[in-house]
DNA sequence: GTCTATAGTCGGATAGAC
DNA sequence: GTCTATCCGACTATAGAC
């Protein structure tokens, strides 16, 4: 019998009912992690019945599973575009902005990431070892070389990758507290991000005269 | 009958079985997020059994709970430091190094507090919106107050803190990530990020002349 | 105070009718 | 394909002996 976990030889129906699980799954994952989150809370959210997601998943890891694969494709794609051949200040000032706009519009894959990675990452270690440290490796020397022909300061490359996702992913996965902080009179917090960022970076990458 | 909750009189015995209870708990909580605890593991590590642990708290909640109510000094700790009267920049830097070895020193409490937060803090949202947010609030009219008198250069006080935070904290946080990435050849990343933090902290605060 | 045994509940997964 | 009913394991919490 033909099951519904990966995209092949579906029907649009099935396509139609897997996106809809998919996404109730991922405000459900996201919000209350793995272990917290119910395959009825899941379902409900879908507009179906318990039974029924179990027809088009074999079971709870593989919600998941699916939901992690597909995450790894947007995580990446920033990082993606950072080009060897730009204005290697702007390319990184630019990185950062597009990972801002991805905490804005996509804080539930972050938080999902969180997740993960804040358990030990016990389902995404291979994730991480392999297609994340791959791509990572790839632009750190990318990086390495913009330092070393003093394009930019002398930083760590690793560490400024560092830095440039846990400021930027804040903003997703600490929203509650970034909200209650920053108090209702701010008006767009990611705006003040946005300007704040830029001229952190900017002005650590900047080489000096 | 008197339940051990609370620090009030308690024999010397119940205060160790207290001590035991909660560095186990911390343990297991900080790894596994609320719901991914049990009161089994926990019991386990502390090297007692299940009931013997509900004997000196009500319930799962109840250890959670003295948890974080001990969280939020040590948290709050460096921030409190800050001093007004002290040279900006470097009252600042020495901030960034306080929560770093924070984060190292405490990489538990760390996890316990980015758990609860990244799930909607269903449990601390009274002590954010509340202890926290005072001082906060105090802080950063300090901060703001740097910037009037161009002590620093003009940053968003909040942001500032967020990102003092994020970039720190991600490495208790995302410390598998951060393993992973870096490769077993960086000797000590703390280290590293200690010098990297700073020199990123201190580029963006001290003023042009 | 600490244990064994167990009650009670919840959640993942399956059986089987339609 | 979808539902109702249900099984079963895991987990919190309590009862009661010692």
């Amino acid at each position: 019998m033909a099951r519904a976990s990966n995209s092949k030889g579906k029907t649009r129906i099935q396509k139609e009912k897997t996106e809809q699980i998919l996404s109730a799954a991922l405000d459900i994952f996201s919000a209350y992690g793995f272990r917290g989150a119910t395959i009825d809370q899941v379902a409900e959210k879908a507009g179906i019945s318990k039974p029924n997601l179990l027809y088009y998943f074999d079971n709870k890891e593989a919600v998941h599973a699916e939901l992690i694969k597909r995450l790894l494709y947007i995580w990446l794609d920033p990082l993606n575009q950072l080009n060897e051949e730009g204005e290697p200040v702007e390319e990184i000032c630019a990185y950062v902005q597009r990972k801002l706009e991805m905490a804005r519009d996509y804080p539930r894959e972050s938080r999902l990431f969180a997740n993960e990675i804040l358990q030990g990452a016990p389902r995404i270690d291979t994730l991480i070892s392999g297609t994340l440290k791959l791509m990572v490796d790839e632009k750190v020397s990318v990086i390495a070389n913009w330092v070393a022909t003093g394009k930019i300061n002398d930083v760590d490359p690793h560490h400024l990758l560092f830095s440039i996702w846990s400021t930027t992913q804040h903003y997703a996965d600490f929203d509650v507290q970034v909200r209650t902080l920053t108090g209702p009179k701010a008006k767009d917090r990611f705006e003040d991000a946005s300007k704040y960022l830029d001229f952190l970076f900017r002005s650590a990458l900047t080489p000096r005269s």
